[in-house]
DNA sequence: GCGACAG
DNA sequence: ATCTTGTCGC
């Protein structure tokens, strides 16, 4: 699929948050409600700065994997909060780049809206693809929430700065929530209803969990 | 002011 | 993210 072009690329943390601001203006937070094509995405560490991107494609009525593609680079940023996406967007993109199909959702490994700046990795993909995207986290960042309820799709709102961001979302019982929340060209009713329907029988949507694997073990 | 801070 | 053993539960 095609991508948008990344350049110029920041240097600076200054640089970096100026894209972030710049971009956040084209987020969308309406969007389709049915998706056929799901992508999940994530990035695996080697050393000091190499990594690998795995985007797998799956059919969202069979959860059948339609296709898998690996990308090897380097770390593109330092870390920095708030600056995640820096490191892994070129490999993510290469890797969107030579997926013979085009997904009609990503579901990204980090926050999308609830975010220092409202511009998490979910929406910076979801900009430059065009694609509705939403963010999976595995841990609380910004905002504040109370703990939902015990059972599987029981929520609670993430609030930052007097809005709601996100959800502190249960995808099975008693199990720690994920944090969820949107991307781009998507409502959050929808992120948390296809959260819950891709994460059947583990806590992580099931493209996040295929994706991951295929980082650590690629063809 | 200080520390903490997606992965 | 990564460095790491055993243990509990399905």
């Amino acid at each position: 699929m095609q991508v948008k072009q990344l350049h110029p690329w920041p240097t600076t943390t200054a640089e970096a948050e100026a894209v972030q601001d710049r971009l956040r203006g084209r987020v969308e937070l309406t969007g389709p409600v049915d998706f056929s094509l799901v992508a999940g995405l994530d990035v695996h560490y080697h050393g000091d700065d190499a990594l690998t991107a795995a985007v797998v494609v799956l059919d969202a009525g069979t959860m059948a994997t339609v296709e898998e593609v690996t990308v090897r680079g380097r770390v593109a940023f330092p870390y920095v909060p708030g600056l995640f996406a820096f490191r892994e967007l070129p490999a993510l993109v290469e890797a969107l780049e030579r997926l013979p199909v085009t997904p009609d959702l990503l579901v990204c490994d980090g926050y999308g809206l609830a975010h220092p700046r409202g511009f998490g990795l979910a929406c910076h993909l979801g900009v430059l693809t065009g694609l509705p995207a939403l963010g999976v986290g595995k841990t609380p960042f910004v905002g504040t929430h109370e703990p939902p309820g015990p059972e599987r799709g029981d929520w609670a709102p993430i609030v930052h700065e007097g809005a709601v961001v996100g959800r502190a979302l249960r995808t099975q019982r008693a199990i720690k929530p994920v944090y969820v929340s949107q991307g781009h060209r998507i409502s959050l009713d929808t992120v948390t209803d296809q959260v819950l329907r891709l994460a059947p029988r583990y806590r992580l949507p099931d493209p996040i969990r295929r994706a991951d694997h295929l980082a650590r073990h690629p063809g």
